[in-house]
DNA sequence: GTTGAGCGTT
């Protein structure tokens, strides 16, 4: 299983448009779009989980793919940073 | 528009 980071993704777009487009490389386990924590505005990416295999063919076949007039930026997601105040 | 989160404890 691997963590997809998803970038540049169009205001247009919606996480079932990601499902959908993912799904058609494999077998999606979750889609999250990230928004703003504190004003809850979409801030234009956001993260696949699929199985291993699957996330390679998906980041291959899907980076770089125009969609709405940006162009989507797919690579393996970096491990989350841990909470630094509270 | 570029690397997520929650909770007073998963």
């Amino acid at each position: 299983m691997k963590s997809i980071y998803v970038g540049n993704i169009p205001f247009s777009v919606t996480e079932n448009d990601i499902r959908d487009l993912f799904g058609a490389h494999g077998r999606v386990v979750s889609v999250k779009l990230v928004e703003d924590r504190e004003t809850g505005r979409f801030r234009g990416f956001g993260f696949v989980e699929m199985d291993d295999a699957d996330a390679l063919a998906a980041i291959e076949a899907l980076d770089g793919k125009d969609m709405g007039g940006r162009t989507l930026k797919v690579n393996e997601a970096r491990p989350r940073e841990p909470r630094p105040r509270r």
